[in-house]
DNA sequence: ATGAAAGCGCTAACAG
DNA sequence: CTGTTAGCGCTTTCAT
């Protein structure tokens, strides 16, 4: 094992022949130490190849500058963007950012949460698994003061900020490009209501057909996992609807959306003449089905940046979960050929 | 603030009227202490709130129990799997994973590699990114006996194992196929030589043509960041060719292929029968296109799998890097209707 | 502007 | 099987 070893400040203080304390005021830019002493200190640390013990830090100031992040899944082109603005912020503020993914599973997004509060994470950014029920979890960070930002997937609480877009309205404005094209018979393809997006989404979805003097039909109502397969047996549901086929489908996510247009297309349906169709997220896959899907696009990036913003701003005491409840960030409605009944684009 | 006091191992002593060694030992399971002891303490602990403080833990014990992982990207779904992979082997293993992504950038990966030696990681895991020249930033690890895994785009490094598929092999097979379907004009959409993925499937596809006696055409060739952009500009650069175009396209990732496939289809072009397209990786989007594309698949689930395997093993003291130099995964040729000159499937 | 001393919470000898 | 002792490397009063 060539294991040279580790330089303390200490061995910078006797290189040097000053204190330790020195050293570690030095080396944090203390406004008390000598400017040119500060220099000393840096060039000795170069020299020696020290570097910073975290545990050594935090176990006596009890900062982790660590931000713990938890995500439904790893796999997903808006994850990962959401992740890219936060990186981005987090380590311009000089935090660095734990990611843990729950894989959907309420299961597996409590032990992580575990593992981030063992990890003394100055704070939490969370996004729910599929399943998720209750934010017990999540209870001992409240309980210590640790600030927990929800976004996409939030869970309304008391002492936390939320950053969503307004899945109601988008849903809303999506469902009335449908009806607007003389689509009547939608069907929507949900995912689970415990779920903020979803809930919204088939409110907004129900509150645009009232606003017609459409009646919600049950029938037209799918409840899903919104992955593939739930695309899949959506199609088979439509296939088996006989003469009462629905004249579009509004998805609550693009691949499930994807995966039912696929399926129907090789059953003959075409869309959107039959069928037309909308999703959600503009995820890459939208602009690879054929026809292009009409979507909602929302910024992943602008979302991960005003969540770690929120969060530092907190941790810095600049704002309060008090007076920052939620923040609303912009969507916008993508219309593609997939929903055009009239003319190809 | 509703700071409560942190609960130490001297709490659960006091409590017990014992040492607070024993704490310690009991609650690693140590089998030194009474099994009723142990029993008691970890009741205690429970009781009283205890959470380890793994600062303190980690700055005695200079074991972190933290690996660090460093991808090109997270927005890929074969990165994503292998995460998945990681994290089940290193948590079942009782090791945290850190993940980072260098966003494809050298410079970003260097800053990765600075921060994942500060958090003192036990191991590393990296898939380098799309422009890195060389890992002098690795060299710290390589220096302090920090084993470094690499998988996928690896570095042959004499102090480290990488965990890949046979590249050259799965380039040549998937050339070959195209040939068996009468191709001959094939053109290759390749990465950044720099890295072995790419490199390998350029030989791999050069090997196949030379067996079939046809000449590697310079022109054939474009290098490229492959991604959509990538893929539409090989699809112009197609187009320009008039009479010389290439009856085939093997593309070195499955996102280059789709979207080159997309321009080309706007430009009338028909797939497979005017070209023939093949990719690599099996992403999702290679079921999407119209026509679904041939493609080479392997497991990121199984190479995350191997890899922390790998690099846990080897923490332990049970393999050797000397030993392990290179684990080699399987792969498997999917032929789709994209490859198909023939007949349609 | 700098330093001395006292821990932060845990673990690893070494002793019993 | 359990306890005593002595730090790990850093930060934080409190002095000077």
């Amino acid at each position: 094992m060539p294991d040279e070893k580790e330089i303390t400040i200490y061995d910078i203080a006797k290189h040097l022949n000053i204190s330790a304390t020195t050293v570690s005021r030095g080396l944090k830019n203390h406004p008390t130490i000598n400017k040119n002493t500060r220099k000393r200190i840096f060039a000795a640390a170069k020299e020696l190849g020290y570097r910073s013990n975290m545990f050594a830090s935090s176990l006596r100031s009890k900062k982790t500058y660590t931000l713990g992040v938890i995500v439904h899944r790893l796999n997903s082109y808006f994850v990962a963007t959401v992740l890219a603005g936060m990186e981005d912020v987090a380590n311009r503020a000089g935090y660095n950012l734990i990611i843990s993914h729950s894989l959907e599973s309420a299961e597996k997004e409590i032990a992580n949460a575990h593992t981030m509060f063992n990890k003394r994470v100055d704070g939490l950014l969370v996004s729910l698994a599929y399943d998720t029920e209750n934010i017990a979890h999540f209870e001992p960070f409240f309980k210590k003061g640790i600030p927990v930002v929800f976004f996409d997937r939030i869970y309304d609480h008391k002492e936390s900020t939320s950053v969503v877009i307004d899945n109601f309205r988008a849903a809303y404005d999506i469902t009335n490009h449908l009806i607007d094209n003389g689509c009547s018979r939608i069907m929507h393809i949900g995912g689970n209501l415990l779920r903020n997006v979803y809930a919204d989404r088939l409110r907004g979805y129900k509150q645009a057909l009232q606003d017609h003097k459409i009646k919600f039909d049950e029938k037209l109502l799918f409840i899903s996992k919104l992955n593939e397969e739930a695309g899949t047996e959506a199609a088979k549901l439509i296939l088996k609807m006989g003469g009462k086929q629905p004249d579009a489908v509004f998805s609550a996510n693009d691949a499930a959306a994807v995966y039912c247009m696929k399926k129907l297309k090789e059953a003959g349906i075409r869309i959107p003449e039959d069928i037309a169709f909308a999703g959600f997220n503009n995820d890459p896959i939208s602009k690879i089905i054929e026809p292009n899907l009409t979507t909602v696009n929302y910024s992943g990036y602008d979302m991960g940046e005003a969540a770690v913003t929120s969060l530092i701003n907190h941790l810095n005491g600049i704002s309060n979960v008090k007076t920052t409840n939620s923040i609303i960030l912009r969507s916008e409605l993508i219309i593609r050929e997939s929903s055009s009944k009239n003319k190809s684009l």
